[in-house]
DNA sequence: TGTATTTTTCTTGTCGACAAATAAAATGCA
DNA sequence: TGCATTTTATTTGTCGACAAGAAAAATACA
């Protein structure tokens, strides 16, 4: 409830950064459900502006698919669509190898500082056991990757990926909070140095693995839940 | 000059996505030129509406990364970025491939109805020697067999790249006007066949060799005025 | 009581106006 | 004349208000 009570001051222009900021991340940790209504009035009174910056927040945010504008009608936070799963999962692995060999190939020194940042967040978000930050600075790590490879059109898929499996792994996390594999930072580090050695099928390889990784783990729990739910 | 002269009266909502849709096509026919700028009173006034909705139309234009917005100066029809052009044709390539290869295995009888009718669309805008025509239904064609792929992730980033692509072929052909394939013409069609046989290899080789040549293509022009630049 | 129609309420899309930020022009000064 | 500073002009970002559309509520009617 103490979102903007300091500063009543804001520049001009930084509202809608702010707005799309705060509303998106919201949105990632599922801090607001998938369907769940947003209303433009609402979202005017609480960071004390005009609909109109509000509404061109709103307008980016469904540019990159996290809400949902029905004409005339609502707009709401967009659900996950368990249905074509597959879909994203095959962008996604496709991607991580992508991205990690093309950083392997094209790295500079310079990216690795930045990468091995968010790997050291990583582990001690995972020590810590804080589902919140390991999911955040996970996707940061995999971006920092993507941008050193330096091929902004795969960086902006992948963002969008990794943005996307924020929410799923949120979900995860939820309903099966007991693993938390330290094989996962493991794996990180391998890929580091295999990015540093500028061993290009190497990355590939353990870019793919790692994502198969995870995506079987989260597989494993929603086909679980699929055979809950018609259990019932 | 004669744009909106018709209808002095339209429905609530149709008139951002009339200014979107009707900018975005001048930008990618390059009937607008890179760099130029853009005046929101301007098209205020030409579309005989306020602001407000041709901003909408605009903040949706930057997001696909079309224009670029210059806080509280000006906003300009984004430059194509000549040096690196290189990760543009890297992830066409992929992208040639990887739609090509879903549509052989996901495609449905009546998305062939609909590439086919793009193919020949596609035809006999080569045989009038249209060039925009050729270039718009080549990038359809190209897009509906992505749509037959049916995953809206990789849809998402080829059309952003077809796009990009439309005006770089725009370009190519105000310099190289003689240059007409009807090679392009007969490797839709085999890209078509293996679709429709299901071969899922043969799509995703045709499809690669397809976008390789492209690529090879535009890239002897570009190389040569490369030169030519050197040389003044 | 249940369904069709009207009325009301609520939200969105659009408008015109104003203020902040920047660029351009004009002025002052050496 | 050349440069720094002030003034003006232009353009963007934000605001409050209003009207169109759709949903919800209320009413009429069988």
């Amino acid at each position: 409830m103490t979102d903007t009570d300091s500063l009543p001051e804001r520049k001009r222009g930084s509202g809608v950064k702010m707005v799309y900021d705060l509303l998106r991340d919201e949105i990632l940790d599922l801090k607001i459900a998938p369907g769940s209504p947003i209303d433009e009035v609402q979202l005017a009174e609480r960071f004390k502006m005009s609909r109109t910056p509000i509404r061109e927040a709103l307008v980016r945010l469904a540019g990159e698919g996290l809400i949902e504008t029905l004409p005339n009608r609502s707009t709401m936070v967009s659900s996950i669509d368990f249905m074509n799963l597959h879909t994203f999962f095959d962008a996604l692995v496709l991607m991580y190898r992508v991205t990690t060999r093309l950083a392997a190939q094209s790295h500079r020194p310079e990216d690795l500082v930045i990468i091995r940042g968010f790997h050291e967040d990583y582990a001690t978000a995972l020590k810590a056991r804080d589902h919140l930050t390991m999911i955040a600075t996970n996707a940061a790590f995999h971006a920092a990757i993507a941008e050193a490879g330096r091929n902004p059109y795969f960086t902006g898929l992948f963002r969008r990926l990794l943005d996307e499996g924020r929410r799923i792994l949120q979900l995860y996390y939820q309903s099966y909070e007991e693993h938390f594999p330290q094989r996962f930072v493991d794996e990180h580090a391998a890929i580091i140095a295999a990015i540093e050695a500028r061993d290009i099928e190497e990355a590939d390889r353990l870019g793919k693995a790692h994502a198969e990784a995870i995506v079987a783990q989260v597989q494993k729990l929603f086909s679980r839940n699929d055979r809950l739910d018609i259990a019932l």
